[in-house]
DNA sequence: AAATCCCGCAACCGCCTGCCA
DNA sequence: ATGGCAGGCGGTTGCGGGATT
């Protein structure tokens, strides 16, 4: 069994409490493991003091449950946090912010000290890399509106594999939609048609979670879109004015707009998904936080950075090669 | 191959809140 | 009303191991 973890002294160490009762501190040894497991399994969990002393074990009730908790718990979950989870977490902390005991909530498995882990380790260094602070609203809008999208098109495109051969099928619809069940409360639904009348909503419950939303009020059934955002409620929304984009930019972006404004039986045109094929990245400068009216200074950005990378491999990065030069050279002209 | 650096994560700590006598 | 206790939560620490030099 693996043994890691801080140790205060060393391991196994022993301390001498107030009441002179030994006590073990540093990683946890598998006959504690296996005494604790088995104290739980006939008595049940809670009381913990009592039940460390009533297990044998010479540690202190929050040391036990905290093991348990995120350790030794049947349902806990280890190993790589996935894609839908990654986006969860960022969509989540934007809105409750370092409220990790809640976050996990709707993660099923993950404990508040792995999503902790992971933000404080995955999220905060790409800020670090930023030169930015990971609070700071250039990279709560680079989270937003760059690695968030990122993440969907990268699920998008898992999903999009997996749904090709159905596609393919003569029975097939012409339009497609990708649920994603993160856990009980929290559903992604990426819906897609050849009208780019696509969608990106995020349900928590009866309450569709969007950037908007998470921006604004909370409470409202709302959708994030090019119009509601950039060019119309930005200052409701966001704060900020619309920032200047380029022409480039700019002329995608209306032709979103445009093809996205015609029904309202489709309230929700995707602005992150808005072009199946196309969308990599234009769309996501399109801030309407104006993220690029408070640039990140890219130019002097650490090389290396994971998030830029050559070989496609956005697995920590979202950013390649290509990507990069196209916003450097949008920026500029900014 | 050895030394050093860096990162991930288990575990600890202190503070806060809720419950109960 | 209040003091003590248990549990929950967020912040911090530092070991272990992989990566790099």
């Amino acid at each position: 069994m693996e043994v890691k973890g801080r140790v205060s002294n060393s391991p196994s160490t022993i301390v001498q409490s107030d009441d002179e009762m030994d006590l073990r501190r540093g990683p946890w040894t598998v006959d504690e493991d296996l005494a604790l497991i088995n104290y739980i399994a006939n008595h049940g969990e809670g009381r913990w003091n009592s039940l460390a002393r009533s297990a044998g074990l010479k540690r202190t009730g929050k040391s036990c449950r905290l093991r348990w908790l995120n350790y030794l718990r049947p349902d806990v979950r280890r190993g790589n946090i996935t894609l839908e989870e990654q986006l969860l977490i960022l969509e989540l902390h934007g809105r409750w912010g370092n409220r990790w005991s809640k976050i996990a909530q709707y993660l099923p498995g993950r404990t508040d000290n792995e999503i902790k882990n992971y933000w404080r380790t995955r999220v905060q260094k790409h800020a670090k890399q930023l030169k930015c602070d990971v609070n700071s609203k250039q990279f709560k809008d680079a989270m937003r509106y760059l690695w968030m999208p990122r993440l969907v098109e990268r699920i998008q495109a898992a999903a999009a594999t997996t749904a090709a051969a159905a596609v393919r099928s003569p029975t097939a619809s012409a339009s497609a939609t990708t649920t994603i069940t993160t856990n009980n409360n929290i559903t992604y639904n990426y819906s897609n048609n050849n009208n780019l009348n696509n969608s990106f909503e995020v349900h928590s419950g009866d309450m569709m979670l969007s950037p908007a939303i998470m921006n604004n009020n909370f409470g409202g059934s709302q959708s994030y879109t090019p119009e509601n955002s950039s060019t119309g409620a930005s200052s409701d929304s966001f704060g900020t004015q619309v920032s200047p984009v380029s022409e480039l930019a700019q002329d995608y972006y209306n032709n979103v707009t445009v093809s996205n404004s015609n029904s309202h039986n489709n309230p929700n045109p995707d602005y992150y998904q808005q072009a199946q094929d196309q969308l990599s990245f234009l769309d996501c400068i399109t801030s309407p936080s104006g993220l690029f009216s408070q640039q990140l200074d890219f130019h002097s950005m650490e090389p290396n950075t994971p998030w830029i990378q050559s070989n496609g491999d956005t697995s920590n990065g979202f950013w390649n090669v290509e990507n990069m030069l196209l916003f450097q050279q949008l920026t500029d002209n900014i």
